[in-house]
DNA sequence: TTGTTTTCGTGAAACGTTTCATGACTTTTA
DNA sequence: TAAAAGTCATGAAACGTTTCACGAAAACAA
């Protein structure tokens, strides 16, 4: 009699249908076998409902079936989106996702990095701020809104794009004189792509432009000092900002609340991610959108694609524009 | 000459350490060994730079060390919250985190039920609404927020001192006449008793209240009626509400704004679960803070918890209230 | 000193796969 | 028809652990 708490193996799948081992493995496996083997193979696995154990696999293959993802933190609407997306293309695949959430916590970065090093993974999709990581070449490693190195694909959305987009929507929308509000970075990011999408944009349309840039560490409030100078007996001298992440839009907001004006009465606001409001579909604000589900697709092909150097070293993904209530409805 | 690119395996260590497999095997796993032969052992250890193969151990002892988190998604906040510190209570005691986002997606939930079954998880650690969820009573079960059955150990937040406290709270701040609004569940949820602590602590503070109950999947714009209903000539009749949730609060927020109706002037609100309004530490409104991180070390020692026996089958975590702006300062 | 018990490190077997040399059987060729 | 070539399932070895029966050495008792 069979034990009937232990999951059925290959062996017990090769006794039921007839054949060998090997046979079995290769069914299991896509190898070429005769079509009538395969059948019986099958017709078996199927009875006894057989799945293959990923340890005893991991443990022959040297392969784990496991990817890590390293993402600064699950709190930013934006980065749980990306999990959730990148999550489900890995269980579509028979992949698990080891989640490395790294929010400036050099141990656990140091438990990922020696994990990788010990070879627990099979890859690693990074979003990663730290400018010094170390990056073992012997680990498929697939970068995402960052070019690391040339050997490196990076998966991005189209930043220059999405910039250019924002400056020619506020234009279209009537804008004369706009702002674009980023906090600046010496990395070679590739959001920092906005800026210039957003001057070939201002200069597609004529529209001017002031720009403020925040030094990382300043104090958001700073912008908050920018709004209030443009705050004069006339009105407010701007009737449009392009804000180079949502989170600054958000802030953005908050402190045109505080002055009184009117959005988008006075002044329409623009952000980029895409980041929707806590429970809903809306957005919070009108935005450029990240594709994240294609950025998530995107990252999880490469990652698992055999041929290294096959990878391109940058994929940028197309960009739309969403409203949000915080620019004018369109005519 | 030693082969530079494979990863040790206990066999080195035993030959530079001069001992068996079995020795190392033991020190590994903290058994009991002639301290020389430890010494010799973590000595060897060390020098190579040892880590266990995983895969081996999970297949020798049919354990994954894989813990599987079910969670209907990852946008909501709190859930957010809930993962990033499961994920490191795990991640410290060396398990890695399998997760499945559920929501209404009957495939993906076939898919982890179908690892459970073929033991491919230690336990799992489930936060679901799902009424008709099947449980494998092989494997291991933690519920959040819900009781499944008495033989399966729940965790949550003391959900009644949390109703009692909001409404004291409420009492203590100056109000007169309060509502509580909420959304009904015919299940036996733990949040359902925020309703009873809030009607206790109405009556130790002898608080006159309302209720409003929206029945699943009626419309949130049914609490706007209701909150319309309150506006008179002569002002706003509520002067304090209790939200069963911070989502719901957010959206009383949000229609009180579209009434014209001062917060925290006219009427104050007070939500529940301790959101973090978006890229900031403040909450989105005053709030009962659930212990998230309680919660979630909680929950990883109960499942990873050998003697299931002991397992009490609800442990209520203590709750406190924060200050969102939604309230007036404390005196 | 001898016999008995206890302690504890040893090494082989087993976990469920994959891989590859082997050889049985079929097809082709002369 | 016989030999050579090709096809393809077979089954044993190996992956890195854990476990357990075994036996050597130490401790104790007489």
């Amino acid at each position: 009699m069979k034990q009937t708490h232990t999951p059925p193996t290959m062996k017990d799948v090769a006794a039921e249908a007839g054949v060998s081992l090997g046979t079995v493995s290769k069914v299991v496996n896509g190898l070429p076998v005769g079509e009538p083997y395969r059948q019986k193979v099958l017709r078996a696995i199927d009875k006894l409902n057989y799945q293959v154990n990923s340890y005893a696999q991991g443990l022959k293959a040297s392969r784990t079936n496991t990817i890590a993802l390293l993402i600064p933190n699950t709190r930013n609407p934006f980065f749980a989106e990306l999990v959730h997306h990148i999550n489900r293309q890995l269980l579509k695949r028979k992949y698990r996702m080891l989640l490395c959430t790294t929010e400036s916590d050099t141990d656990l970065e140091q438990t990922y990095i020696t994990m990788v090093q010990q070879n627990k993974v099979d890859g690693i999709i990074g979003l990663t701020y730290n400018p010094n990581l170390v990056i073992d070449a012997s680990v498929p490693f697939v970068s995402i809104d960052r070019v690391l190195s040339p050997s490196l694909p990076c998966v991005a959305c189209d930043n220059f794009a999405g910039g250019q987009l924002a400056a020619e929507k506020l234009a279209d929308l009537g804008c004369k004189h706009v702002a674009f509000l980023r906090i600046g970075s010496a990395l070679n990011n590739e959001p920092n792509k906005r800026k210039s999408g957003f001057e070939n944009g201002c200069a597609n349309r004529n529209l001017h432009y002031d720009m403020m840039i925040l030094n990382d560490g300043e104090p958001l409030t700073r912008f908050r000092t920018f709004l209030e100078e443009h705050r004069t007996a006339e009105g407010f001298t701007l009737d449009g900002i392009f804000c180079v992440t949502d989170y600054i839009a958000y802030c953005v907001l908050r402190f045109l609340d505080e002055l009184g004006v009117d959005v988008p009465g006075e002044v329409q606001v623009i952000g980029f991610d895409g980041t929707r409001a806590f429970g809903s579909e809306n957005y919070i604000c009108s935005t450029i959108v990240q594709p994240v589900e294609e950025i998530a697709a995107t990252c999880v092909d490469l990652i698992l694609q055999e041929d290294i150097a096959a990878k391109p070293s940058l994929i940028c993904l197309p960009v739309r524009f969403a409203d949000g209530g915080t620019t004018r409805p369109e005519t």
